[in-house]
DNA sequence: GCGCTTACGGCAGCTTCGTTGACATATCGG
DNA sequence: CCGATATGTCAACGAAGCTGCCGTAAGCGC
């Protein structure tokens, strides 16, 4: 009953030894992607979970806090165009920050009807906390890979998503470059 | 309020200009690989939705499938132990698929108390269409980016996880080899 | 300046999928 | 035979998604 009969992969030759071995691994080199993906991003994500139950938070607002510390001044829209989930779901999670006195909402200049989202100086600890914690799993993983594994990472991982969060990525990157070369945050 | 002035990276000597931008640099890759993660398993995931939305099915249903797919024979607290969910939310999701007869449990021989899992024609086929999908975007990205960049990816992912997704990625790859090199399904 | 559009908030209600706790049953193993 | 184990089940709850609809303030085009 295992999957080794309904070859998915395309055209199938079933005499010929050798191709039907390259076919059954690169079908089980998929299938490993999946585990991998599967595993790693729990574990991940796993990671913050202690300090964000001891504060009553879940997930949703780890990433919340995430895109709103990455993005200062982040529009509302902006952000649910990142998350890629309602008005409705955002709202709860951001009602609930702001609530705490972790994101602080500042009305647009340009157009007074956006709600600038920033953390404040509480939130930004926060996340600083959950940060290091993915950080020490993540850094530990770079090392024991090595440097070409992890460009080689990068780039599988860009190459899988979306067009639209690879163009949010390279604006990110640019934006870092900006900060880096010594910019303020910019304003919006 | 940009993250540049905590620098979480260890040592930090504020004078130095190229300390700082290195240090800084660091910082933005741990950050980078979190974006990365969170839009690639959104993005990979998101491939199969339609098909689940199509027949009234979940995540939760496909990650059930997945791994019953790729361990037949398996009992339920061995799949309880890779999605790490509590056997009520199992319980859920696997009385679903086991009524629309896409898993069929068969009481384990040695030890009758288990109920062994396994995937029908029905659900293997269904497995094979949601596979379909991720598989499409895996393989584009696996092409785009090349070889190398697939073996560091596996390299980083494999080192993010746990001990113990890690032992069982061994199991995996081990019983693949088996099935590779010609061995019948292994019965527990 | 009128009117359409946009950005955002809020209410009501629903679904999926995770949780805990308690308890029942069959089976294994010593 | 008895304790541990594998599993199922009921009840209740909670987090985090969703839809639909309506309201308000502000921008913008004509």
């Amino acid at each position: 009953m295992p999957d080794q009969g309904h070859a998915t992969g395309a055209e199938a030759k079933p005499g010929e030894r050798a191709g039907a071995g390259l076919l059954f691994l690169r079908e089980e080199e998929i299938r490993l992607a999946q585990d991998l993906l599967f595993f790693a991003y729990r574990d991940f994500t796993g990671a913050a979970d202690p300090i964000l139950e001891e504060l009553g938070l879940g997930r949703a607002h780890h990433r919340a806090l995430h895109f709103i510390g990455r993005n200062p001044a982040i529009s509302v829209s902006e952000l649910l165009g990142i998350l890629r989930i309602t008005k409705q779901s955002l709202a709860r999670v951001l009602g609930a920050l702001v609530e705490r006195g972790m994101v602080a909402p500042v009305a647009g200049r340009t157009d007074r009807r956006q709600r600038l989202l920033s953390l404040t100086e509480a939130g930004a600890a926060l996340e600083a906390r959950l940060f290091a914690r993915q950080r020490e799993r993540l850094a530990a993983a770079y090392r024991e890979a090595g440097g070409t594994a992890v460009e080689g990472f990068r780039r599988v991982m860009r190459a899988i998503m979306d067009e639209a969060a690879r163009a949010y990525l390279d604006g990110q990157t640019r934006a870092a470059g900006r900060r880096w070369r010594g910019g303020g945050p910019e304003d919006r």
